[in-house]
DNA sequence: CGTCCTCTTGACGGCTTTCAATAAAAGTGG
DNA sequence: CCACTTTTATTGAAAGCCGTCAAGAGGACG
């Protein structure tokens, strides 16, 4: 038994499975866990920063800013999510990091990819995995927040919240606690939050969800994947092509 | 001098240089280039595919269909980009991607991450990186669609073209043939094809572009990228993380 | 107990879509 | 090379979805 722990090993135990091995390298990298309240601004865009981040404890989200003083958040994050990979290549962050609750993140070295490339080939396939997709998870974002209606999109957010979530905590059946503010829902979506405002109401009158508190109900879950057009791509992860593990 | 060429090698070369060595893997791994005729399916999307292609020639683009029909057009190819890599590490394409002019594209062979990862892990962390630029790009597109207006988009999209077929082809200063219709380029943006006619139209009485036949020139390309809140990235790729090239 | 943030709701306006009809262009077969 | 068909571009009118503005209510927090 490790005296230490890893994120990241946990999170690429789940999706690819490590040997022992290759955990303790994974170990041997992981710096302290790192703690935000909700809200903190974690990493803002136009730093220069190629940190690598693994979420431990909580959610938060990337987004970016435009001129205009919009924003657009690009994805939730949740524990187990490598965060910070797209501005990791480049030389400054290209996305704000902000916690929606507190959070408990651990960070990863700056050379953490290069060793894992020159040293630990499977393990680099898996997180270019892992980032081919988030590729795919944002094709379906645009492909939303493109092409279906006000009502579609909220929905489309709320499914994808349940269904990473559910993946996490199997305890989590048809209902979860909501930090995102409904004006946090609209820069997800596209939306003003007095839109997103209406559009929850209305799914609430037609029985699709319920609400209380800051908590979201599922009440009918077939007809809010159908309104929302979700494609759940959780198990279609192809593990076949990754390079053999290092015989010890 | 190589008998053989290598699309990925170009490219990979220019982004980032390659030895003379690592060329060679590149030319001995790549498969003879495939001809399309402009407006052919490539590939569809939920088609069984691990292929990975390089554009030789031409333009095309990947899509994804909605439920309703809709479709959203994801991204731009032009020659030298890696396409299909999404789709790669999933059981089944995730994307469909259809021809915009006549092409010539390479394919590369199934097992090309493999090899790369497990022998070469300067050219995957390449290919990882330029994935990741991908990563990049979609985040601004998605910004795009989901906060500007309807103006704002249309110049984008034409905005990106320009840049990006600037960096492929010098001759090129403030025009292009535009090999799009306008429902396609509404297909990108998240409009209809009538509204983008309004926009082209509207564009072109502010004089911030001109037409004839089927090209577009860019009359006042501080503007056009200004309205477009456009940001080019192509020079931003931070080439420092690679491992080091193997000693011959 | 007061302040700030978020949620809620209504009225109004505008951007974008939809529908429709024509023109122009491109592709096809003779 | 011309007639015919299909696709694409263009334009107007009307409708609808969503944004903006505004005001009040409810909660969290100090």
């Amino acid at each position: 038994m490790t005296a230490r722990e890893s994120c990241l090993a946990d999170r690429l135990d789940i999706a690819f499975g490590l040997t022992a091995k290759e955990r303790a390298v994974l170990v041997a990298l992981e710096q302290s866990p790192r703690q935000c309240r909700r809200g903190h601004v974690v990493r803002r865009e136009r730093e220069r920063s190629d940190d690598l981040y693994i979420v431990r404890n909580g959610w938060l989200f990337s987004s970016v800013i435009l001129v205009s003083g919009k924003r657009q958040i690009l994805r939730f994050h949740f524990p187990g999510d490598l965060v910070g990979l797209g501005s990791g290549v480049l030389g400054e962050a290209a996305e704000t990091l902000t916690a929606v609750t507190d959070i408990e993140m651990c960070t990863l070295p700056r050379g953490l990819l290069r060793t894992l490339f020159a040293e630990h080939p499977r393990l680099a396939a898996m997180i270019f995995s892992l980032a081919q997709a988030d590729h795919v998870a944002m094709a379906d974002r645009l492909a939303s927040v493109g092409q279906m209606s006000a009502k579609a999109r909220v929905a489309s957010v709320l499914a994808d919240i349940l269904v990473r979530l559910r993946v996490l905590d199997k305890s989590i059946t048809d209902s979860f606690h909501i930090g995102l503010t409904q004006e946090e829902i609209g820069d997800a979506t596209g939306l003003t939050g007095v839109h997103v405002n209406r559009m929850i109401r209305t799914l609430v009158e037609e029985g699709v969800i319920a609400r209380s508190n800051s908590h979201v109900r599922m009440l009918d879950e077939a007809r809010l994947v159908q309104l929302a057009n979700y494609v759940d791509r959780s198990k279609e992860l192809d593990t076949s092509w990754l390079p053999p593990p290092p015989r010890d």
